[in-house]
DNA sequence: GTCTATAGCCAGATAGAC
DNA sequence: GTCTATCTGGCTATAGAC
């Protein structure tokens, strides 16, 4: 038994590498070298174990994409009030987008590049029920809990405010002339700002 | 004088389809090739036009970052109210990116791979003056015709509600189970919509 | 499983004829 | 100004030794 066996750490070393390489230079700007290199590991490994670049990148597009869905698919599904789900939701999103720079400007990207890739997505049981989404709002709206509003409007408006923000720090920070550190502490706020001030959007007062 | 001049037709073709190209494909992923293909000349102009990839992308790039910003620069520099700014900007902006739908991707995403390019923006005159918006708001604020909010705050959400739907077609279209024919038709509303929902969000009522 | 060596290709860039 | 031909380098990918 002492033949090697499939070396699991390398393997997890390799799409570790991958996804840093991959989510900072996108799909054409990354290089196998360099995801080897991240990886210390020899760059005829990644072609052993995911075949081609091709696949690499798919095994990190599938990852990244589960993450940054995964939040928008349980909090919109749930079954809070559509108040609480917008401070969930944002407080959520905040968290997850201010610990990875990268996230959202590799999803927005590389699926505006492969569109159709959304069409297998539709399929997992767990994606976003919008019709049931709507109901609720709807319903809430007939109670009176809420101003009357398209459901799809509040909900490119919701996912809008959480998300761009953390796409375009350096041109933000042009903008307000502030510092990595002064812009960092701004987003941090906005993790109940950004609640506050769509929630006051759409109650009566 | 029967000695060829400088092509004028030549090399606005050129921008033209290497805008077209940078937009649709990023800078790593456009090719010199196509870019030559679209414009109907030989590849080898393209260098005798503009010296490398590198000086072509920097010419496509500075045009189409002068359109994006205009606006912003132009509006938030005016002497309107906060509440016409917020008009005329989500109107302006939202015909501006629902003809040019690669125009935000193709600026975010260049932004966030070269961010130092941004400095070099301060310099120019019509810059955004963000302090005197602040001020204004401030001012506003005191006369109770706003609710208390920060500038920068309101700056950013007033970007993002407008930008970030047009980045996302696919995304969208997905969750809401939207062909891009309806989703477009959506994006027009917003229009007014979006200028509404910010407006319902800081007035007093 | 991991390494070295290298094939094969394609893109950016230039030289030089016209 | 425009074309053909070609160089050069870098990148993906594979063959084969260990």
């Amino acid at each position: 038994m002492k033949a090697k066996q499939s070396n699991i750490k390398t393997e997890e070393q390799i799409l570790r590498a991958a996804n840093k390489v991959f989510h900072a230079k996108g799909k054409e700007g990354a290089r196998m070298q360099e995801i080897a290199d991240e990886a210390n590991v020899n760059v005829s490994l990644l072609y052993y174990y995911y075949r081609s670049k091709r696949q690499l990148f798919e095994a990190v597009f599938n990852q990244t994409f589960s993450l940054f869905t995964h939040a928008i698919n349980r909090i919109f599904n749930g079954d809070s009030s559509i108040e609480e789900k917008i401070r969930e939701f944002t407080d959520s999103y905040s968290s997850l987008l201010l610990g990875r720079p990268y996230l959202a400007n590799f999803i927005v990207q590389e699926i505006s590049r492969s569109p159709d890739y959304i069409d297998s997505l539709k399929a997992n049981p767990k994606f976003l029920n919008f019709k049931k989404f709507n109901t609720q709002l709807v319903e809430e709206i007939r109670q009176g809990n809420i101003i009357p509003i398209s459901g799809e409007q509040l909900f490119i408006n919701i996912i809008s405010l959480n998300v761009l923000p953390f796409m375009t720090g350096p041109l933000f920070e042009g903008y307000l002339n502030y510092d990595h550190r002064s812009f960092h502490e701004l987003l941090e706020i906005r993790k109940t700002e950004v609640a506050d001030f769509i929630i006051n959007s759409i109650k009566h007062k």
